[in-house]
DNA sequence: CCATCAATATACCGATCGGTATAAAACAGA
DNA sequence: TCTGTTTTATACCGATCGGTATATTGATGG
């Protein structure tokens, strides 16, 4: 998706292009791959196939520039909240502050999309299952970073071990997400959260 | 799905019932409900339509027991394991122990069927969603039930939270399959069953 | 204001979707 | 073995699937 620089303009296509991932990438989220249809692209956009299919090669590359936006909009909402923090506990300690209103969160509302997107890609979509372990990557990284840095800082605890904690924090969080987007209650988040910050007050200097 | 008592016989169309459940309940697991055709349930048993509705009423009912048999699959496959154990603390050790092995075993290769089939039904199919919301429900009694008698046997510390546990059991648990599905390795299922499993140790009285 | 070209809508394609009526075949009890 | 009943296969249904050729519309530079 071309996204441009300051001061560039935006061509028609651009724009449409856009406009045609924001209004879809909620529907790919909820429904999946497999179950969004064209005519849902159609319904959700108000445009037609021909239009889609000038903006786009095929169902496939709407998906996956749907993920990358779904994706992006987390990514962003987190690094917006890490901004406001001066130390590396605090920055941490936004996760669990996050996914604790998970299900309040709009874009949130049906599920986090690296979790969606891979379990119904492992097994039948390469591309898609891709992007999804490309996300999933890059999320662990900067969990690493956060850690290592308060390390260096002092802030965090010299043995802690990056890798690790993040695969924890990660798992703690998926899997509370799956718990209560099925029984449709946040008290299982509301545990789980609780506990992951425990966890990280644990791995304070 | 009908199955007999002990001396009691069979009926053709319940073998074929579940001779087409035995079949096609790894496709839905690994292709998910809307990714699943017809056609790949005739190709999964070499049955015909007309065969698998006339002993289904549709697409949904074999979906929901093809659901049913993959939950009892490793609910079963649990259920061996910890008879072969004495105390709550192994009993507990049991679900770090088996799907830290994860990957390996046959019938959970293509994944967790609760954690495949609440992603997509959530939002989408309600039974089958009920389906997953029972079978997690279920799991949580089980472990629940298998600290509180560890309780009152002395096994386990008096002040843990069977409920706030069990959660933290079963989200380190699924998460932590996502992220081996998605990546392919077993190194972040390694990371949260060792973590899992010192937690377990954690509360022994 | 006009000509050009990009962008969108219309109408259609073959394939496949889930599902069914009916005929053939396999089974079971006598 | 004959008969009545299940069970399975065949052939078909309308709807929808993803995708496309082409006509129409809209924007843009001269």
């Amino acid at each position: 998706m071309f996204v441009p620089a300051m001061g560039e303009t935006t061509s028609k296509s651009d724009r449409t292009k856009l406009f045609i991932v924001e209004r879809t990438a909620p529907v790919f989220n909820e429904k999946g791959f497999a179950g969004t249809s064209l005519t849902d692209l159609t319904n959700a956009t108000g445009l037609t196939k021909g239009s889609i299919y000038g903006n786009f090669q095929n169902k496939d590359e709407v998906a996956l520039a749907a993920f990358d936006y779904n994706f992006d909009q987390i990514t962003q909402y987190i690094r917006s909240k890490i901004l406001a923090t001066d130390n590396a506990i605090e920055r941490l300690l936004v996760y669990p502050a996050v996914y604790r209103e998970f299900l309040t969160i709009p874009f949130l509302k049906s599920g986090c999309p690296i979790l969606n997107t891979s379990t119904e890609a492992d097994d039948t979509h390469p591309k898609l299952r891709e992007r999804a372990a490309q996300a999933l990557s890059f999320w662990k990284a900067s969990v690493e970073n956060q850690i290592k840095r308060g390390m260096q800082r002092g802030e965090i605890k010299g043995d802690t071990n990056p890798s690790e904690f993040a695969v924890i924090l990660m798992s703690l969080i998926e899997g509370a997400v799956m718990q209560a987007k099925l029984t449709g209650t946040p008290i299982e988040l509301r545990i789980a959260m609780n506990y992951l910050e425990k966890l990280i007050l644990g791995i304070k200097a």
